[in-house]
DNA sequence: GGGCAGGTGTTAATATTTTGGCACCCCCAC
DNA sequence: GTGGGGGTGCCAAAATATTAACACCTGCCC
């Protein structure tokens, strides 16, 4: 299985850009970069990244779209495993409650709401 | 500011090891690393690592010890943040649902009950 | 004292990543 | 039909990352 773990730095800046966009073009993959380099050496990183098997391509009329390999859903279940196994000691609680800090205001009432519906069900469900 | 985004792949292997360990050694970075080059190898990644400014060493007896210079519960805000934004729109709440379903079982009737007074304490908060 | 085990620093070769140039193609407007 | 804009494919140079060799240092044990 191709791992998130062994992308190179710009393959890495790219899936991102993918994910974060669902599917891109090579111009807006470009945009999302940092440092971006030129359009050309965009395009040769995508047709790489296609050949190892991380995204493939639709027709668009005239252009190319790229799409993941690995849908979002199942992309993003490894992300956040690592993620809590790199810094929560692999405890999601504590990677749940850093969430709540870090958008806190941003949350709405009715999505803090959905979200206790949610645990409750977890919990109901548990026993 | 010095990202994750900019790290190599070594580079961003090895950081992952020193997080998830608090501090590290060589020895024990290289038993994390896939495909674990020679102990020299390591050594060198981590010499450069701290000329970057990512981590700095403390003596332990013969040894040192490697200790990231970003907090973790800094890292870890950035981390969160980059990941929400890459796989869940920018939506925390989403973000809390997935860890709830992959988790799951894992975990406790207390852990799920802490959870909801943290949401509580946000909703009572918020208004 | 000699030799070994386990550290460290430095450095240069090697491998990989990253880049951009160039040729070609298609479509459309003039 | 000619020219320009916006695509694509291929390829090799340039930059970076990665690796490991080697020299040296220290403490310990025989």
């Amino acid at each position: 299985m191709s791992e998130a773990q062994d992308l190179s730095r710009r393959e890495r800046q790219i899936m991102d850009s993918v994910y974060r966009r669902g599917k891109a073009t090579a111009a807006e993959v470009m945009a999302d970069l940092p440092e971006a380099p030129s359009y050309s050496a965009v395009r040769t990183m995508l047709r790489l990244l296609e050949e190892k098997g991380h995204l493939r391509h639709e027709q668009d009329g005239p252009r190319y779209v790229y799409v993941p390999m690995v849908a979002r859903e199942n992309a993003r279940v490894n992300a956040l495993k690592h993620l809590v196994s790199t810094f929560f000691n692999g405890s999601a609680e504590q990677a749940m409650a850093a969430l709540l800090e870090i958008s806190d205001s941003n949350l709405s009432d009715d999505q803090l709401g959905r979200l206790q519906q949610l645990i409750e069900d977890a919990r109901t469900e548990g026993r």
